[in-house]
DNA sequence: CAAAAAGTGTAACATCTGTTACACATACCA
DNA sequence: TGGTATGTGTAACAGATGTTACACTTTTTG
């Protein structure tokens, strides 16, 4: 779920002009230090904000006040570009940085300049808002699956099929837990469960998959 | 979650012209009877398809061949226009038709003649997709309620925020269920808790919630 | 109108998950 | 290096949900 290959930074058209954005947009830059709210969730959006320094994790508050962790974003990446056109347009989750962060902000009425004379800035924002509704999709898959083992092995083999069957995850299990919207100790339990069965070897953060048709009928 | 007010067309402004679309797009319809297929989770997704007759629902295969429902759509309505652009272009979800249907189809390659060419098309469009996030976004937050009950407050108290504290839902329980992905006599359970603690009353389809504080204090 | 289909209420039971608590390990910092 | 904070493993227990089964009601259809 983090993203480690920056898939948009809007202006790669531009970097040659004079450092980084075209020379005549109207824009703003702010800084955070670390572990820091940026937006708060149903917040206003009235800009699109892209994070072009640093790292920040998203999360929503369910309505019991649980955190329900979305995702880790680093720089470069916009910041929930899609709900800068909706009806309502608020933010739907928290922001928070995770390091010292740095974040650009182009006002609406500019991006939509920008869109209507840039044909390649608007395609890239038609498609990273494609990418990021196809994750949304996958978490809502996620969470639908209802066992906890099921959810590890979803995931993990969603990891195994971009990065092998041996791979590190820079989260630890309060982290994990959160992502999968389930209890710590609960998620403990499946793991050790699922090392005692063989299927997986856990050393630190790495993990090996042993035995992915194991794995594939926790899904059920 | 059922979409009474369509909030996009596409083609407001040809209205007048020659019955429905701009006369030199290119385009085909293709006709649907009742139960059918029409996309199928994993399909790829190559034009922009719109619903002009007729209602379809959406439904998520999760991996254990279980149904998670999503919504239901009456014409006239995009499908899953957020995909068309993504790297991944597959449709995310089952689509079924409820009744006859007929479904316009745009090629990719003239909806973005059309994006750059009409400004407020392209507008439509990100606004459209926007809102599909946001309901995407909804739909997340309920699934990660853990408990049954808090499921169902939560979207009593959504509708009753559009409706009032008296209105028909148009879906049985084992929709219901879908909807929420738990099981369906669960769902019945906590129905009839529900109902003998006071908080709601049920006749037939019509749900009347008789105690707000009470159904927030289940979202814990 | 009658039969079939679909929908609903409910029970018993097994299983899973959350909660709480605590010991232990590891990483971090002064 | 020693102490503190953070992270992990595990247990006991309570509570919630899924599963299966069946009777009953309502709706649909011929």
């Amino acid at each position: 779920m983090t993203n480690n290959n920056p898939e948009w930074v809007g202006f790669n058209q531009f970097d040659e002009d004079n450092g980084l954005f075209p020379a005549d947009m109207s824009y703003s830059i702010q800084n955070y230090r670390k572990n820091i709210l940026v937006f708060r969730q149903g917040g206003v959006c009235d800009a699109l904000y892209i994070l072009i320094q640093g790292s920040v994790k998203t999360e929503m508050i369910t309505e019991n006040g649980n955190l329900l962790g979305i995702e880790i974003i680093k720089a470069p990446r916009p910041l929930a570009p899609a709900f800068l056109f909706s009806d309502n347009n608020r933010f739907p989750v928290e922001v928070t940085t995770l390091e010292d962060a740095e974040v650009l902000r182009i006002p609406k009425e500019e991006v939509i300049r920008l869109m209507t004379s840039q044909p390649d800035f608007m395609k890239q924002f038609l498609t990273h808002n494609a990418n990021r509704t196809q994750f949304l999709t996958n978490r809502l898959q996620l969470l639908s699956i209802k066992t906890i083992k099921g959810k590890i092995a979803h995931f993990l083999l969603e990891q195994s099929s971009e990065h092998g069957s041996k791979f590190v995850i820079n989260r630890n299990q309060t982290e994990l837990a959160g992502f999968f919207g389930v209890a710590r100790p609960s998620l403990a339990r499946s793991l050790s469960e699922m090392v005692q069965d063989g299927v997986i070897s856990i050393n630190k953060k790495e993990y090996t998959l042993l035995n992915n048709k194991g794995l594939r009928e926790l899904l059920l």
